[in-house]
RNA sequence: GCUCCAGUGGCGGAAUCGGUAGACGCGUUGGACUUAAAAUCCAAUCGGGGUUCACCCUCGGUGCCAGUUCAAGUCUGGCCUGGAGCACCA
């Protein structure tokens, strides 16, 4: 065995190997329980970052640990490679989106096996293939039939330089991400999916998910925004039969509305505006209509509002007030429009103040009333100046007014969202085509089955602005009618990819099938994913629409269960010198020469060991080094023993061992029970690392005791504590512990070992300090064999010098005896 | 403003149940080997104080203030700071 580690060396030759031998392909029919560890796939942007590098480590590290454990193991990966940096280069560089994909994944996928990654790369799936998106096209118009998509006019933010619609996510600071020009809104006709049917089940399905942090799941909570609250419908004064619904979460406080807020872009407010303020009404609602959504959601705002010059009547006292408009009610929650309780609502507090509407107390702590003169009052309280329900506490109120609404024929019981439904559409090219046509005869057609996929077309020109390329195609627009057989025109935009990624890992189960998006039998074997690993930034987006889509495709009867992903993990962020590593920040560090400097091995453990995995992660060089000289120290524990003939394939330990020899088998099972347990608990993979050092210390140590050359005993310890470390080592430093195993005589593949077993009577020191503590301080230790029992312990406490020391002419007013650990003598005086 | 997460040496972090605070590493300092350097190895490393001074003793210490307990980094209540997400959502 060579004295030094040459990892470049061994990382090839065995990443040639493992590929040859298949490996790391994973059957669907087996014995074993089924394991399906998931990282969240890239966008090929081009180059892995170290973000990828801990993300797919991590995951890495958990597959081969399950696989050796005795699952058979999923573990497969691919490329979420349609979006708009393809397009934008196209854009740039007149390159072709897909050979600008293409390229990238092909870098990427080489760097993800010098990663040493165990893939099973017959299960690749790319989103932009037509092998691939053929099926979302299929899974839009399965969910086109249930009626969870559908076509509607709604605003989108669009950037007028560009021509095209934006993503929430590329506005920034209201500006559009690539030309800097403010993005505006615009109204036009999208097609979205109905995610808002599956609001309740999404929120209350979060319970099952005991495998996922509380941070994400209640930022899906919050995101979902559940409230419960009701409708009350206000008659209009001065129009016979017309009636303004409210929504409001405060029912308790209807007694004190003194005004009525509707959105500008509310439906009817034309018909509620006197000619009188016809022209004050118009010029607001042009305003707001200029704004830009971050001036408009801008909190600090001042409120502004104009009157209808229309007045309403409160059906629970008989008094009437004044509508208005005002841009702080929102079109879209609710009703579009609000009652307003200046008194017990900071918002309307600010708005009633500015133009001096009338205030009215209807909830009070009747410990301390408030006039609300100054500040609303928005705490609990007893009801007053409200009629019969004058002295009711308020909650109890809320349930009460509503049912007085409810008899009343004015109101109803009501639970609202904050989530909308998902708007699929964008005018962009490089995106799975929607497969739907536009007859003037049947109007909206979805696209037939067999038709799949609407492919791309190809000739397009990216150089125009102002426009999507797909429309300067001469071949895709023009079609026939799939109903009627005559001419129509097909729907130019294309989908989010998010829609292509809500459903990828469902592929996974059967990627190269080519009649149907997947098998029903093996989806349903192989999902949920067992384990999910990915970044935070998905918390809401990605994660959520994915359980939409699970939950949409069990009603459609593809699949039959309801959450995708059973355990999440959200790592934290690579960061360096304080900071996220960023190309605009330059603090960056380029994957490709860490491994060329000291190998993907080192990455893998250095990336691993300094924090847990949900932590963010500081980068250091110093840190990278550290790893480095461990491998080396282990490379070199070995090759010595190995070319000492210290270390042998064929060990034999035979009870009892000496003392030396009993302590390190005794540390060599606590590691592997520790190490087991670590990565089992929440994959500490810092702690599962410090235990590797902590072994290998042992090691050191106990082999520099060792006098002269190695005795029979010393030799089987030797070898078994070795290779006891090689592999436990192995599914991190994953070519190290390979190319050791086949040195030590193996021929088979480290890989496909059983993870170590340990002895539980072995897995613990054969001597136990004792702590002594007076009052709970620590005031001795001392070592006391293992089996000793409670009572012994007391005893031994109670006598050793120090404690009879300090206990002496005090009073022992009980002893607490931890077993196998501490004794606590509690004394008075 | 609301929600969630976190706060431990010079630094990253460790500490299943409440039971020895600071594992392991980085850094620093000293030493060995060497003509020298690199590499490697050994030792020290929370703070204050004491001392019969290289062996100990003692007090304090896990963001702050209380509480529960024989015993609190860990549990409870109230704050402070930092991070993340949401936000005129009625």
């Amino acid at each position: 065995m060579k004295e030094a580690y040459f990892p470049q060396e061994i990382e090839k030759k065995w990443q040639s190997e493992w590929e040859k031998n298949n490996v790391f392909q994973t059957p669907d029919n087996s014995d074993k329980p089924k394991y399906f560890a998931l990282s969240m796939f890239p966008y090929p942007s081009g180059k892995l970052h170290m973000g990828h590098v801990r993300n797919y480590t991590i995951t890495d590290v958990i597959a081969r640990f399950k696989k050796m454990q005795g699952y058979n193991v999923l573990h497969p990966m691919g490329w979420d490679s349609f979006g708009l940096p393809a397009e934008n280069a196209a854009m740039k560089h007149g390159a072709d989106p897909a050979k600008w994909t293409d390229e990238n994944i092909a870098y990427m996928t080489k760097q993800l096996k010098m990663l040493g990654l165990s893939y099973d790369w017959q299960r690749e799936v790319t989103t932009c293939k037509p092998d691939y998106y053929k099926w979302t096209q299929w899974l839009f118009l399965q969910l086109y039939k249930k009626g969870l998509a559908y076509k509607k006019e709604a605003a989108v933010n669009w950037c007028e330089t560009c021509g095209t619609v934006l993503a929430n996510e590329q506005v920034i600071d209201g500006k559009c991400w690539r030309c800097d020009s403010v993005v505006e809104k615009k109204y036009l006709s999208q097609w979205f999916f109905k995610i808002t049917d599956y609001a309740e089940q999404l929120l209350k399905d979060l319970d099952k998910l005991d495998g996922w942090g509380d941070n994400v799941k209640t930022m899906q909570a919050n995101w979902i925004g559940k409230s419960q609250g009701a409708i009350f419908r206000f008659k209009v004064k001065e129009i016979e039969g017309m009636e303004v619904p409210v929504y409001t979460t405060r029912p308790d406080t209807v007694h004190g509305i003194t005004y009525l807020v509707v959105a500008p872009e509310y439906k009817d407010i034309e018909k509620l505006t006197t000619p009188e303020n016809k022209n004050a009404v118009e010029e607001y609602r042009a305003n707001a209509r200029k704004m830009t959504e971050i001036e408009r959601l801008s909190t600090d705002r001042v409120k502004t509002g104009v009157p209808l010059g229309t007045h309403c009547i409160n059906p629970f006292n008989g008094e009437e007030f004044p509508l208005w408009t005002a841009d702080y009610a929102l079109v879209e929650y609710g009703t579009g429009a609000v009652m307003a309780v200046p008194t017990h609502d900071t918002r309307d507090f600010d708005f009633a103040k500015k133009y001096n509407l009338p205030l009215k107390v209807v909830i009070q702590d009747p410990q301390n009333p408030s006039d609300c003169k100054d500040v609303a009052y928005t705490e609990e309280g007893v009801l007053v100046n409200s009629n019969e329900f004058n002295g009711m506490k308020n909650t109890e109120a809320k349930k009460a007014i509503t049912q007085k609404a409810v008899d009343g024929g004015f109101g109803e019981f009501k639970t609202q969202y904050r989530l909308r439904d998902w708007l699929i559409s964008r005018q962009r090219y490089w995106g799975a085509p929607i497969p739907v046509v536009y007859c003037d005869k049947c109007g909206i057609v979805p696209e037939k089955e067999e038709n799949l996929p609407v492919m791309l077309p190809t000739d397009v020109d990216f150089s125009v602005v102002g426009k999507s390329p797909i429309t300067t195609s001469k071949t895709f627009k023009d079609t026939t009618c799939p109903v009627c057989g005559g001419p129509a025109t097909r729907e130019m935009d294309t989908m989010d990819t998010f829609v292509c990624s809500s459903w990828y890992y469902l592929r996974y189960s059967d990627a190269k099938n080519s009649e149907k998006c997947f098998d029903k039998e093996k989806v349903n074997h192989w999902l949920p994913v067992d384990q999910y690993v990915g970044g935070i930034e998905h918390a809401i987006l990605h994660l959520l629409y994915s359980r939409f889509f699970t939950k949409a495709l069990r009603d459609c009867g593809l699949l039959d269960f309801d959450e995708p992903f059973k355990n999440l993990l959200t790592q934290g962020m690579v960061l360096k010198d304080g900071s996220k590593m960023s190309k605009s920040k330059g603090n960056t560090v380029d994957p490709d020469e860490i491994f060329e400097n000291f190998g993907a091995d080192t990455a893998r453990l250095f990336i691993l060991s300094d924090s847990p995995p949900a932590r963010d992660f500081d980068w250091s060089d110093a840190g990278v080094e550290g790893c480095y000289k461990f491998l080396n120290r282990v490379w070199r524990l070995i090759s010595d023993g190995v070319n000492k003939r210290e270390i042998a394939k064929d060990y034999k330990l035979a009870f009892p061992l000496s003392r030396e020899n009993d302590d390190l088998v005794r540390i060599v099972n606590i590691a592997m029970k520790g190490i087991t347990n670590d990565i089992s608990n929440d994959f500490q993979f810092n702690t599962v690392i410090s235990k590797y050092r902590e072994l290998t210390n042992a090691i050191y140590d106990w082999r520099g005791k060792c006098k002269g050359e190695l005795d029979n005993e010393q030799k089987n310890v030797f070898s078994f504590a070795t290779t006891s470390l090689i592999k436990l080592m192995s599914p991190v430093t994953v070519h190290m512990a390979e190319e050791i195993w086949h040195e030590l005589g193996y021929k088979n593949s480290i890989h496909e070992e059983k993870w170590c077993e340990w002895d539980e009577s072995l897995a613990k020191a054969s001597k136990i300090t004792l702590v002594i503590q007076v009052n709970g301080k620590v005031k001795d230790k001392l070592e006391v064999d293992e089996g000793v029992t409670d009572e012994d312990l007391k005893q031994i406490a109670l006598s050793t010098e120090k404690i009879k020391e300090i206990t002496s002419g005090k009073e022992i007013v009980k002893t607490i005896v931890v077993p196998k650990k501490l004794v606590n003598i509690v004394v008075k005086g």
